[in-house]
DNA sequence: GTAGCGCGGATCGCTCAACAAATCACCCGT
DNA sequence: ACGGGTGATTTGTTGAGCGATCCGCGCTAC
């Protein structure tokens, strides 16, 4: 980095630009496929051919597979050696331990107080504000991205980058089983009213009865998710 | 899965068995450079050139790349676009990361008492045993192997393979950093007391204070760890 | 009928060779 | 010393190819 500028000028204009896009076209494709597996697009259980799947997004094979590889990594595929790659399908048992692990990190994060900055609270508000106004338009997807980004909120108060990775990634995991919610309003609806009060709670400043409602919240959830999960098995 | 056995007789022959070796090439190659990597046989920085180990590991560059990006996903190495990759190296900031992010996960792991067992509890004290073995033995890397099995015993209390899988991908990384502490004795002879004091708390019980004790632990090792850092740099 | 067997056919795992694009190292003129 | 051009090196990606493995299907034997 030449040093040339006093203040770095030329760093501000490329501050808040919405990242490259992903440079290469491997990454391109995690992206692509990403979206596509946690929106339910493709339903867990179902092979992905190398073939077609490099045809479709018009990249080699070789490239394919590297973003397969990473996609498995991630628990959103799963590599079977010798007959290909998969999407991912949780069990109950993977709905209660990623709820658990869940519940261990938000609750950790909340118990921070000392880490706690005005700008995380802040997002948490959004969050609950966004999500009150996707209910309102009846827009049950955005709710739940609301939701979504309620917990990551949360979980960012500990101001830990290396945490808010996982804990997106147990979201992203988590995803896959949202296919079997439906209809989404049911889920992610009664948890609204929740999320406002846990909300209230820690601008108020008591976070110890916010973590505990958020610990009951999570339980339920967790229940919710396995009962339908078993229903449909 | 053809159900001709009542009892499944030949899961049993198989049990005990230490995994496959890696059943694709690409995976092996993972492992190996992993294991150079958390060994610290590859100074943190150096460009790993594709052609070069490709040849050293007599794979093609392909199948090589499949394993850089996944070492990358771990960051133990980091890809810079038509650059290449690199090995990580952690600056101090990522040192009080991961401390931090140990340190919630350790402690969560410990308050859930209502799921440890017996079976845990038992690998914890073998951790700490296999530590004092090592210091006789004046076996400073088995030390620190040790020292490492005993933290993973502590967070495998939550009983939760996830919270497992991150808890060692931490420590992994970590280890990026080791090859400043030298020698290793001074690093980490000073916590094998610790160890034995927090190991016995957990056994009489007293998980509140045995957390006291870790939390304080890790915040004096991570002070340390930064301080031989910033000595280097 | 059904359990075992063998035989393609499809797909994966991996390699090799090639080329465009980006980066790096070096030299040059100023 | 500094900016700029140029060729060498390395990466990013592709495409073809081949052995290995798995799957489905039909055959046979009991």
């Amino acid at each position: 980095m030449t040093q040339t500028h006093g203040l770095d000028v030329v760093a501000d204009l490329f501050a808040g630009r919405p990242a490259p896009v992903a440079a290469s076209t491997a990454e391109r494709v995690v992206d692509v496929l990403r979206g596509y597996l946690i929106e339910g697009r493709i339903v867990p259980g179902t092979r992905l051919s190398e073939e077609a799947f490099a045809a479709a997004m018009s990249v080699s094979r070789n490239t394919l597979r590297e973003a397969f590889r990473i996609l498995a990594h991630e628990k959103l595929l799963v590599h079977e050696m010798n007959r290909g790659v998969f999407v991912r399908e949780l069990t109950a048992d993977d709905v209660t331990s990623i709820y658990q692990f869940r519940t261990m990190l938000e609750t950790s994060a909340l118990a921070q107080t000392e880490r706690h900055t005005q700008a995380q609270k802040s997002k948490i508000r959004l969050a609950v504000t966004e999500g009150l106004s996707a209910a309102e338009a009846e827009d049950w997807r955005g709710l739940g991205t609301a939701n979504m980004h309620f917990h990551l909120a949360i979980a960012g108060l500990a101001g830990n980058r290396r945490l808010d990775a996982t804990m997106s990634q147990l979201l992203a995991e988590q995803r896959l089983a949202f296919h079997v919610m439906t209809p989404l309003k049911d889920f992610h609806d009664p948890y609204l009213t929740d999320n406002v009060t846990i909300c209230e709670l820690i601008e108020s400043g008591d976070v110890e009865e916010a973590a505990r409602h958020l610990r009951a919240y999570l339980d339920r959830a967790c229940a919710q998710m396995v009962r339908a999960f078993e229903a449909t098995s």
